[in-house]
DNA sequence: TTGAAAGCGCTAACAA
DNA sequence: TTGTTAGCGCTTTCAA
């Protein structure tokens, strides 16, 4: 990419040191002593030449090139791209590293030819991310390197992950609706998302679950019903509108995903019922569309800058890295659609 | 990262032939001619140990890294986020190239500290993107290196740009709109966004409106109103609240952006009017919520794969950049809320 | 058709 | 305190 650059002879040239001085006073390292003097007269030079060290030659010796690689199934879905990677990237900035982004979609192939690519270009460390929380089966490439799994769990593959802590959120929603007054017709609509692409549910739908029934039922109540389907609009919508036309009036919607939340408004606004007057909603993930609904959605936030950023954190950390499964709180977002229960 | 990679050394070693011949054999290369018989056994080693070439250390003699930069304002908005990436990635991926990704958060000292670790790192190219089409002064790190402007345009700077077709996309929204017979009652939402940050609205409001109202006059038709506003759902919430109450019964919005129209069914529906029966809707962008909205939203899409696509078909193809500006069409997508007027 | 050798820009033993 | 030298893994000139 044209433009010849300064290199650290040109610089060891122009202040009459050998390369080796030149390459310790700019690194600054303190193991070989260099004069003042010396140290001045290259630091003047490299300054004037406006020299740059280059990182490729560089690491050809060191073998680190302050590069780190992201491998995920997907990066391009709203709910879990860009904060994930602004997190990561900032958190690498912060150590003077740069990220290299790829994407498989999915494919093991195409996955498998993505870390070799990464390999050949000698990457310190690779993120392997998943758009949703699941268990994955990382490449063979990446065994025995130093790899962190954001957003996944492989229980069988020696790395760390970073996960969102669904269950204590799932806890917290139980929580602000106990705090709110709510103890009766409470519905849990997407449930588990134990549908049939899903039989066993997903990892977010049985760890939300698990908290939520946990502790309504420390507190002495219980859901009202749950509904099993996929976490998006339509589903919510549909839903939501049989709820109502059999008959039944909730108090209190637990959304398993703000797209759910938003199919449920729907429904529940051609039903002629209001939120939260009639019925409040609560929900998780904390979507774009969470803030701009009407009335705005209460809501546990998925951590998805926090989320990359601790996962190279870890990377760059020294030392080791240690099997462990790191869950980052998913904070409570108190807007308007959850309220105390009117009487009657 | 751990356990020593398998050299060209050792391929060599194991073929019984100089690492020239080894060299040669591996990269093809057919000026230089080599047995076939060598070759054979070149390769043969080759897949035998898994060899893979070390690209850091083949970069330092030929300058090229096969890795390309990309530096943006902002990756993290949802208007112009994953699809753009995604697009540049799977161009670069095409061609084995990958793509470092920074994010400069609009700091111009960032902005070049970032160009310069990209540089440290031999980068082949770099993409300059910015998350909403404006004109932009690209960092001087990047004269006279190979660039390419990402939905910005920089006329002092000697480098081709990648845009949308917003001037044309303001045509289709006219011809659509007189195409279901729409000719009278039609309000622009948004207009050029001519409000007190950007008194002289801003590029994608001045093509779409430019566009919009020439086809409407070639049409014999025109705009009743156009309100200018920030565009945001809450905006466009309160600005079509505002046009009701004052007594105007519009029958086609235009909403320069997808969360305007957004905030305009919002204000629509509150006002017992219904989409499309009482009031026709098209907008901009096709965002995600566009298509989830009820009805689903009649939008001209935002190409972001394909400018991400073509940025880096542009870099990649061989031969001098051309300070051109590519404009990327912005296809219709023809949904409900656009319609013929009923009579009345 | 093949190999020896130099060199890309840097770091790091080792010697002075 | 400083300089000489080798070498990281590869490509490429030049000579054989």
């Amino acid at each position: 990419m044209s433009e010849r650059r300064v290199t650290m002879a040109d610089v060891a040239r122009k202040a009459g040191v050998s390369p080796t001085t030149a390459s310790f006073a700019l690194s600054g390292r303190t193991d070989m002593r260099i004069s003042d003097a010396s140290r001045e007269r290259v630091l003047e030079a490299a300054r004037d030449l406006g020299y740059r060290p280059n990182v490729t030659a560089r690491s050809l010796r060191t073998k680190s090139t302050q590069t780190i690689g992201l491998v995920s199934d997907r990066i391009t879905t709203t709910p879990f791209a860009g904060e994930v990677i602004r997190g990561a990237m900032e958190a690498a900035r912060e150590r003077d590293h740069l990220l290299f982004i790829t994407e498989a979609g999915g494919d093991r192939a195409a996955e498998s030819s993505l870390v070799h690519a990464l390999l050949d270009r000698q990457v310190d460390a690779v993120i392997y991310a998943s758009m949703f929380t699941r268990y994955v089966t990382p490449p063979k490439e990446l065994f025995g390197r130093r790899v962190v799994l954001l957003n996944c769990l492989a229980p069988d593959f020696d790395a760390p992950s970073v996960v969102p802590d669904e269950f204590e959120a799932g806890r917290d929603a139980a929580r602000a609706l106990l705090a709110a007054g709510h103890g009766e017709g409470i519905w849990a609509i997407g449930g588990h998302q134990a549908v049939p692409a899903t039989p066993e549910g997903i990892i977010a739908g049985n760890e939300r679950m698990r908290g939520l029934e946990e502790v309504l039922r420390e507190g002495g109540a219980r859901l009202e019903g749950v509904i099993e389907c996929d976490w998006d609009t339509v589903d919510g919508y549909r839903e939501v509108s049989a709820l109502l036309a059999a008959g039944n009036r909730p108090r209190a919607l637990v959304c398993l995903a703000d797209r759910v939340s938003f199919g449920a408004y729907q429904a529940l606004g051609e039903a002629g019922l209001s939120v939260p007057g009639d019925v409040s909603v609560i929900s998780f993930d904390d979507q774009d569309i969470a803030s701009v609904l009407r009335p705005a959605l209460t809501t546990l936030r998925l951590p998805h800058y926090r989320l990359g950023h601790l996962a190279m954190e870890l990377i760059l950390r020294p030392g080791p890295l240690e099997a462990v499964v790191h869950r980052v709180p998913m904070p409570l977002q108190s807007r308007a659609s959850l309220a105390a229960p009117t009487s009657g």
